[in-house]
DNA sequence: TGTACATCAGTGAACGCGCGTTCACTGATGTAC
DNA sequence: TGTACATCAGTGAACGCGCGTTCACTGATGTAC
């Protein structure tokens, strides 16, 4: 409309000479803004992250070497935020037990607030996530590790068995969650009930079975349990 | 090497008169084996399949109207062999808490055995594997029909609670099933045990809890249980 | 038995598109003297 | 205070690519007479 001297296409005006960070956070938030709009990874290029930054195309390379750095970049963004909601959940809450409820329920929660980042990083096919930069693989198990150390609290309480393997009950958990937040995602044209009271009850259910039932032990060379 | 009067570029012999239909399931076939070998949905293109086949792109378009009908019928093709495999995992087996196990194994097994068929049917966004043609809606609720049947019998004998409520209870053992299953496939870099005993394991224990905890029932105005 | 014709499986060339990435550049900002 | 210069954020045009899809066609196969 009117033509003042916008110095770029868009309304964006150009960083100051020591301030070219400040495009950085800006292509992250148009990156992750795109994705959730346009509820597709695939939809997300280069060259429409430029258009709804304001910028032209080669600008990204100012800032990310490649298309792969950008979306792991955004990648460990939402790592970030998915341990904060989870840590957020047990501030204040003593009881191991309930602490891996509030930590599920939250985990779900996330995963159903922002499912095309958690299809980025729970659903993606494994070369992609993972493989060559390993900083995923450190956020990813740092909050992993976050969650076996409260696996480990419930077992010293006596909740699980004394003898469970805090990893494998880490996972079997993580499973359950991971479940329920990804079918819930990926087919919502079931009849789900509440996301937050199925994940309670099956969490509830899994803790109480787990308490009654022989510990996991990996398959002997006899065969498995069954 | 040998200039055989081939017909097309690749080995193939152009099909007779009323057999176009062979061409119809050889494309089926090759997309598959696409899907599997690259490991990726993107990488099968019209034309990589065309290729593999021996025949030209349009020739595609003589038996699917477009690449969105093409792997719909792969994707019912997978369902239709899922569902076998788990039917003739209970072949013989009488007690319906030892179906329900089975069919899980079965399921897991299939994840692991077919992880990019799997990604399609159970990993892709919303969108893209439902929607517009019920085709697979038909296919996966008839499979999941069948699982919900299984859960009920499991009821009416008496090894979960009498009041349990079959489909919801249905969709709580597929999370977990499902939830090993992909998060196997998505994130293969865990210290992950044996998976079929990990799926015994947390199978057992689930029902154990749900047998000993009182069925889920739909939140109330109330807050929820906890 | 022979021939004209309809059918039908498949071809070859081309369309327009959006993509990631590169390269030489511009021009505003700050700095040294 | 003035000016030459280095720095650096961002541009504009172009590259080559593989994609889905279309269109008018070819030529072998079977059929009617």
């Amino acid at each position: 409309m009117s033509r003042a001297p916008t110095p770029t296409s868009a309304g964006r005006t150009r960083a100051r000479k020591g301030e070219g960070e400040l495009l950085h956070s800006e292509i992250l938030d148009a990156a992750e803004r795109l994705l959730i709009e346009t509820g597709s990874e695939e939809a997300v290029s280069i060259r429409r992250i430029a258009e709804a930054v304001g910028v032209t195309p080669p600008s990204i390379y100012l800032h990310f070497a490649d298309k792969d750095e950008l979306l792991l970049a955004v990648c460990e963004r939402q790592f970030g935020e998915l341990h904060r909601v989870m840590e957020e959940a047990v501030v204040g809450v003593d009881d191991p037990v309930e602490q891996l409820y509030r930590r599920g329920k939250a985990y779900v929660r996330f995963g159903l607030d922002h499912p095309e980042q958690y299809r980025i990083l729970f659903m993606r096919a494994a070369d992609h996530t993972m493989g060559g930069p390993d900083a995923e693989r450190v956020r990813s198990a740092s909050s992993f590790d976050h969650f076996v150390d409260a696996v480990a609290r419930a077992v010293d309480s006596g909740a699980l068995p004394k003898d469970s393997d805090p990893l494998v009950v880490a996972l079997e958990l993580w499973s359950v969650v991971h479940g329920i937040t990804s079918l819930l995602i990926a087919k919502p044209m079931f009849d789900w009930p509440d996301p937050d009271a199925l994940t309670d009850h099956l969490l509830t259910s899994a803790c109480a079975g787990l308490m009654t039932t022989p510990p996991f032990s990996a398959p002997q060379r006899r065969r498995s349990r069954r």
